[in-house]
Formats: structure tokens, sequence, C-alpha cells
DNA sequence: CGTTCCTTGTGAAAACGTTCACCTGCGGCT
DNA sequence: AGCCGCAGGTGAACGTTTTCACAAGGAACG
């Protein structure tokens, strides 16, 4: 099977919101230039990226933003939807349940787990908090997210994977190590704090340094 | 000025993570393999990627945990501390606050905006909320968070530069724009659940499917 | 002191991703 | 109908990042 560069699959996405937008102000048609200027982007990028997937749009014209808008959510896979498992309720994991969004793109999270007695039983978001010795029962979930404190990170991936979970979005800053066929994406705001930092450091004086080096 | 690649930025920070166990754990010494063991690199990468900045290890020996941690502090800008300024008071920007490990990475949060009557004003870990409108004149501010709702982002991204802020981390799914010399980092959930989306339908069956194709 | 076993640092090569340039197809206009 | 201008698709060129491979430095040991 062949294989799509994670950057790729970005800018998709990308992509697929520039289109939601462009659709709800009613535009029927987008060239790749228009596609790419509301992004940093090149419009060359753009008909790349598609032109891995098929040829979606019609030379002179540009691309339907209807049919595109469909085409990228079957390529992304949101033209289904998917069950997902939160473990850790703590803030990440409330702020997750309160945003609407993920609802709204395909992605239920259908069962919420911790392993604080605290936490346990209490209702977040109409889900019931249940404790995590729970979670090889709860049955067809196909991700998992957790939010965990880094030190319960491992262990509650083998479990989500036992689970049978084939995708992890991970908060803690660890990598994971999981079996080949299992996905896993990790949001690390600490390396991010870090990048800015480095980027700052570099740039240090930019507009106040005027002479000299 | 030298450009570094954001990969090798992100990998340094991995390093200094892995140097701060190894460290805990009281070696003195690492080779570049065992440095690259814990996370999927491999050791010529980690060689590279340090060499940019300098020769730091030793021939037959590798590097000095003690001296590599300072090292990567100092270019990571890690050695100092930021100010931090948070706009957004809601689930995201509540998980920030209550995370210690931003504060113990250097990173202060000094204030917290928001813009609604309801959060203005309450305590948040310590600080007081205070109106949007009061940022300008917040002072030495070198970081902003947004993590308010994306319709309101960019014109936070605004204020916050014009406050002085040259480091930007984006909660919000969408791409700012800032007058070059403004670093802006965003961490776009809904794009990460995309992602695995489609890894999840790449794959599929990949391990069901026996025969054929 | 020489040999052996490590491990770094780094040019060179390979792989990968992005941009360029051009051909082709399509609608509109005369 | 024929011409013109626009815009997608795509091979080739280009640039960047990763990997390879090896020379050189260093410790240990007989």
């Amino acid at each position: 099977m062949k294989r799509f560069s994670e950057s790729t699959v970005r800018r998709l996405s990308h992509y697929y919101r520039v289109l939601e937008e462009v659709h709800a102000e009613g535009q029927r048609m987008i060239s790749s230039h228009l596609l790419a200027e509301r992004e940093d982007i090149t419009s060359a990028q753009v008909r790349k990226d598609l032109s891995y997937f098929g040829s979606f749009g019609r030379r002179g014209l540009g691309y339907n933003v209807e049919h595109l808008r469909t085409e990228i959510r079957a390529i992304l896979g949101l033209d289904r939807r998917w069950r997902v498992a939160l473990v850790g309720a703590g803030h990440i994991g409330a702020a997750l349940l309160a945003y609407r969004g993920f609802r709204d793109q395909g992605f239920d999270v259908v069962a919420v787990f911790d392993s604080s007695a605290e936490r346990v039983g209490k209702t977040l978001d109409e889900l019931v908090v249940q404790d995590i010795s729970k979670l090889p029962e709860c049955g067809d979930i196909e991700m998992g997210v957790i939010a965990t404190p880094v030190r319960a990170a491992q262990e509650v991936a083998d479990m989500l994977v036992a689970a049978g979970v084939r995708g992890i979005l991970n908060f803690a800053p660890r990598k994971l190590r999981v079996p080949e066929g299992v996905a896993v994406r990790t949001v690390d705001m600490t390396m991010e704090f870090e990048s800015l930092s480095f980027a700052l450091s570099q740039t240090r004086g930019k507009s106040r340094r005027r002479a000299g080096e």
C-alpha cells in the first residue's frame, strides 16, 4: 500500500477546513491558487497533494467545492463515525469533552475512564466516568485519547491496544511503544513551548540590533 | 543567521527529556546510540543534530549527561524564564494553568485574560482573570497562549503582537497572520484526530485481510 | 607501547518533499 | 469555429533532511 507523507495529510485537513468555509460562503468552484492563498502553501503544492489521490479538478475551471469536499472527507475517513475512549478525566480530558467540534467531525467519545476514586462515578458531559479497570470491557472502540499523567501513559496505551484500539491521541510527553498497525499522534505542549523558546532565543534582538554582525 | 530545521529543534527537546531522565538515574555518560534508543531516532541523527550546535561528545566515551543537558538548555533558551500571557480562561486555558510542568521548564504564566464577564474577576490558579481590554497594559510579556474560540483568535493574536509578544502558542484551528519576527506554533487537535482517522482508514483490515492485493 | 574496542563527527549518498515549467483541456468571446 | 486565457496535472529540477560509512580520537589492557 502506498504511503503518503504526514505533511500531505495535514494539508488535506487544511484544505478541508478552507472548503468548509468556502462552501458556507456559497462558492461553487475554487482554484488551487485560491485554495493555497488562505494558508501559506503554493498552488503547485495543492495540486500535487490532491493528485496523489485522484484528479478532482477541471482544467480551466478549478475544483468543484462540494465535490472536492466530499472526496477529502472520504480520503480522511471523515465519512463515517469513530468511537473514541477518553482516558483521564482531568483538565485536558474535560477540555476535550467540552469541545463539540470533535463530535461534529465524526469523533464520538463514548466512554471516559480515570483511576482516581474522586473522579470515578462523576458525570462529565453526559458520560459517567468509569474506573480504568473497566476499560477492557468497554467494547468496540477504535481510538483512544490518553490525557493522563505521564507516568501512566504507557500502561494506558497497552490497555487501549489490548482493547483493540488502532489509533491513539497522546497528550503525555512521552513516546509510546505500540505494536505495528497502531497509529499514535502525540500532542506535546511542552515541546511547543520549547520550540518557541528556541525560536525567540535565535531571533533575539532582530529588531533591536541595528549594526554589526 | 543560520536556520535550523524544525525537526532538529523538536528532537533537541526529546534529547533534553531523555537527559533529564538519565540524569535522575545517576548516569554520567551516554552514547548517541543510547540517546537514540529511547525515541525512534537513529544514532547518526542524534550526532548530526548535536553537531549543528557544537562538539559536545568525546570519541570513545559518548556525551557527558550533565554537560550536554546544560548545553541543550542553553540552546533551547531554557536557561532563563519566560513571561507568558494566557488568553482564554476556558477548559484548555485552565488545563494549561493547572499543569505545573511549564513552570518547571521556565515558563511563567503571569497574566490571564478573557472576554467573558462570567470569568473575568474569578481567580484561576492564583491569578485573577482580567478583561481582555487590559491586555495592552500588562507589561513585559514575551509569549502568548491563545486558548480562545477560533473566531477570536486572529484578533487576540494582533493584540498580543501589539503588546510586544514575539512567540504565540495557538490552540485555535486557524492559521494566524503575524508580522515577521513573531513565531507561532499551532496545536490543532482536530487535525490530529483527522490524521489518525486517515491512518486508520488506510490500514483498515491490515490484520484482517489475508490474501490478495 | 601496541592492539583492540568503542564512539564521535562529518563528508557523501540516498531519500524525501517542494517548486518549477510546461502541456493539456476547458469555457468564453468574437 | 477558432482563438485566447485560465487552471489542473505532472515529470523534472531543486532543496532539504536523513542515513550511510568511515576516519580519527580515546580508553583499557596485556
